[in-house]
DNA sequence: TACTTAATGCAAATGCATTTGCAAGTGCAT
DNA sequence: ATGCACTTGCAAATGCATTTGCATTAAGTA
């Protein structure tokens, strides 16, 4: 049966106070600072227990290696923006119309990605 | 000096007619029909001279390695559909409006990558 | 045709992200 | 408070995609 560590209830805590997608190293980084000998290792093992039990779901962003995010952000549909200063990936809120009409004839839609690159308010200012 | 070696110009030769983006072990397959001989590495070797050479462009794709596709079609805006059944991407043409309304207050946009999902033409059939 | 040296094939080596073995630590049911 | 077995930390091991060393092959020029 789940046990309730401290090292998960840090990483749970990371997620819910940070409102987006994180990287393992990000999330390392942060619950350390409430459980300073958290080790990579124990976070890949969290990571992957929490997608299994649907608490969190994998963000993957072109040539980089997955984020993570809570389920229940993931269940409402929404697409990314990732900084080119920070690195840092935020959700977007909404979509666009009009994305069927790029399929040639044929060609059947079943889901889609939009990332969108620049720079976040915080690197702007 | 650059020699126009019968690899190098059998993958040439793939790029000029599959017009999509492809993974190097697509570019061996295909390749080998005119030079059996043809080894991965050397694929390799070639696409990384070919990407300075401005002859090819690489394609990022959430969660997998970089296919290539010709700089001249990269050029071109365009975005990416991925056949869940045969795995191929293509080029799809146009854009959509309305991506900037999607960025919260503050942050700016340089660019965007747009990929659908779904199953392509042949697979489809 | 002969020579110089870039390009190739093959196998071994890298570089990363991620996973795993194992001994020690620690929830939590009793 | 005690004991079982799930968790953790640490280091070593994986799994991939990609790169590299080296002996050999073969462009392209003289």
């Amino acid at each position: 049966m789940q046990r309730q560590t401290s090292q998960r209830t840090a990483i749970e805590t990371v997620f819910r106070a940070t409102k987006r997608p994180l990287a393992p190293q990000e999330i390392l980084d942060a619950a350390r600072d409430e459980v300073p000998t958290l080790n990579l290792a124990t976070v890949y093992r969290t990571l992957k227990r929490m997608v299994e039990d649907r608490f969190l779901h994998p963000v993957e962003l072109p040539g980089e290696p997955a984020r993570y995010e809570l389920q229940e952000a993931a269940d409402k549909h929404h697409h990314h923006f990732r900084c080119g200063t920070c690195d840092s990936v935020f959700d977007l809120k909404g979509c666009v119309n009009g994305l069927s009409k790029l399929l040639p004839a044929g060609f059947h839609m079943s889901g889609h990605d939009i990332v969108i690159y620049g720079d976040c308010r915080a690197c702007n200012a």
